[in-house]
DNA sequence: TGCCATGTTAAACT
DNA sequence: GAGTTTAACATGGC
């Protein structure tokens, strides 16, 4: 569920809500409820993998985690997992597993809101000039960094990595500045094309190197392994993704 | 059945 | 204090 395009697919699946007033609040998050009840939901907007449900002075923010999930309508899962439940007078949702946190109206205006990659507020000048401050990093985990690529998850990485033939463990530094613009522009392309493969229940059958075995340009053996500092899963081609490190 | 994963945060370390 | 590593959380698929 939970990169970016999952979260604007939940943002337009939640938006017939907007504007409805709040009947009933549930659930086990640790916030409090009843600063809910009441209360119009004024807006629904989305920051990477982060939901915010506008209401009125009070904002809730939603993060999926891993194993976050919701429904509309209709309650899926146990009570257990049930973190919050709003009832409006037409239907109700449902986060299950997630992080719930409440905040007030100006957090919302803390926010890198030009990060977001899907988003029409995306910068790409302003991604690039974080890059360009990034000392010894590499490419794996910036594009993993949701203050510079908002959105962007370990499936959107590794594929990216792929389509511009870049190594993971590549540091940002030394990336030519060709380079350096085709990650940025695929890092919003890929979210994209992400977004409507998902749309349309066929993600998982474009993945190239995602959980991969075999290069599909070259048919080599893919290779697996947990990089950089946040120890992810990379899957990479060595023939056609260049490592660029200080050494060449 | 055990392992692992589309993620983040806070505590525990050097 | 900084930068880092580890632990914790929690569910579903293979």
């Amino acid at each position: 569920m939970p990169e970016g395009p999952s979260i604007l697919l939940m943002k337009e699946e939640l938006l017939p809500f907007a504007g409805q007033k709040i009947i009933s609040v549930s659930g086990n998050a640790r916030i409090e409820l009843q600063w809910l009840q009441g209360k119009k939901l004024s807006e629904i907007k989305s920051l990477g993998k982060q939901l915010f449900l506008v209401c009125e002075v009070i904002v809730v923010r939603i993060h999926l985690l891993l194993f976050g999930s919701y429904s509309v309508n209709e309650k899926t899962k146990s009570d257990k997992s049930l973190r919050l439940c709003l009832q409006f007078k037409e239907g109700s949702i449902y986060f299950y597993t997630c992080s719930v946190k409440l905040h007030d109206l100006a957090f919302l205006d803390t926010l890198p809101w030009e990060a977001d990659v899907l988003s029409d507020n995306w910068l790409p000048a302003q991604a690039r000039k974080k890059l360009k401050a990034l000392q010894n990093t590499m490419v794996c985990d910036a594009l993993l960094n949701q203050d510079i690529f908002a959105g962007v998850g370990n499936i959107i990485k590794n594929e990216v990595l792929f389509r511009i033939g870049v190594h993971p463990e590549s540091i940002v530094s030394e990336l030519p500045d060709k380079k350096l613009t085709l990650l940025i522009k695929e890092a919003r392309q890929y979210s994209f094309d992400f977004l409507n493969w998902k749309r349309d229940f066929v993600l998982k059958q474009h993945w190239l190197v995602h959980t991969r075995k075999t290069c599909p340009k070259c048919g080599t053996t893919l290779t697996k392994k947990y990089t950089g500092k946040t120890h992810r899963r990379s899957f990479f081609c060595t023939t056609d993704q260049q490592l660029y490190d200080k050494h060449n």
